[in-house]
DNA sequence: GAAGGCCTGGAA
DNA sequence: TTCCAGGCCTTC
């Protein structure tokens, strides 16, 4: 489940690994992942160089010369590894990019194929449709305007943490530890939680990331850095696939509740 | 605002 | 054999 601070970790990665390079070729096996017509990559994206690579929400950018952007989005089990020609090609591979002068190649693969693929112009109104759509950054919100945002609505605060289009980056899990630390249950109406309980949200939001952003991310499933490690956050999940298990500040058993489908895990006595 | 669909591997 | 994991979009 990659999330703000997974593609956060590969995006500096791959800024750092992949800079200045020139793209040789791109082969695109699968194209039901791809929402760009495929002669449109084909036809721009060889000879392009890497700028930078960046993130936005949970998409990783990959700014090209000549005002061409390259954008990845993980879904649940999207990876992107850096691998040498000579190995293997692992399954579930869908797109592969290599560069001139090098036996490296950049490779996604995605087992439950929820991931997209796009490229288009460098420009605002050219970007895909999802990363228009999202809501600031967290750390971009001012904690009162966060808490404006959230006083104005009637949704249950989880399901609210986890739409883009208000704030961008969170998930399943930095919303269940988001909400565990600043000790708010994640079925309560966002309109009916205290406007300082709601500042509070916005640092716990922001902290928790930071957190994992040091530990390199979270790696439950499928997760990995591009050059293969795990990211090790999961270590410190206090709330997150931890149902059933005592609560490591209270021992009270962590309870989980079904949201939309989504499994929300919380203590009852630490959250209230 | 809530629920269903997409997708596959692994656990029950 | 069935269920579950959940990103995002569409539909109700």
């Amino acid at each position: 489940m990659p999330e703000l601070p997974e593609v956060q970790t590969l995006a500096s990665q791959l800024n750092r690994l992949l800079e200045g390079r020139e793209i040789e070729g791109a082969e695109i096996l699968n194209g039901t992942l791809l929402e760009t017509p495929r002669q449109e990559l084909e036809k721009n994206i060889l000879g392009k160089k890497i700028i930078r690579v960046l993130r936005r929400g949970k998409y990783l950018r990959i700014d090209l010369s000549e005002g061409w952007t390259l954008w990845f989005h993980l879904g649940m089990t999207g990876q992107l590894l850096l691998r040498l020609v000579s190995e293997a090609l692992a399954p579930h591979t869908h797109f592969l990019l290599s560069f001139a002068g090098s036996n490296e190649q950049l490779l996604f693969r995605d087992v439950r194929r929820f991931g997209t693929i796009a490229f288009t112009p460098t420009a605002e109104d050219a970007f895909p449709r999802g990363v228009q759509n999202l809501g600031p950054e967290p750390e971009e919100w001012d904690p009162e305007a966060f808490a404006t945002l959230f006083k104005t609505r009637r949704g249950r605060i989880k399901s609210l943490l986890l739409n883009q289009t208000l704030v961008a980056g969170l998930g399943n899990i930095y919303s269940d530890e988001s909400l565990y630390r600043a000790g708010i249950r994640p079925l309560e109406r966002a309109h009916r939680i205290a406007r300082r309980r709601l500042e509070r949200l916005h640092g716990a939001v922001c902290e928790v990331l930071e957190e994992a952003l040091q530990w390199g991310g979270s790696s439950i499933d499928d997760y990995l850095h591009a050059d293969g490690t795990r990211g090790r956050f999961q270590e410190f999940h206090q709330v997150y696939g931890r149902g059933g298990e005592a609560c490591r500040a209270c021992g009270t058993k962590i309870r989980t509740v079904k949201l939309a489908g989504r499994t929300s895990s919380y203590c009852p006595r630490c959250q209230k």
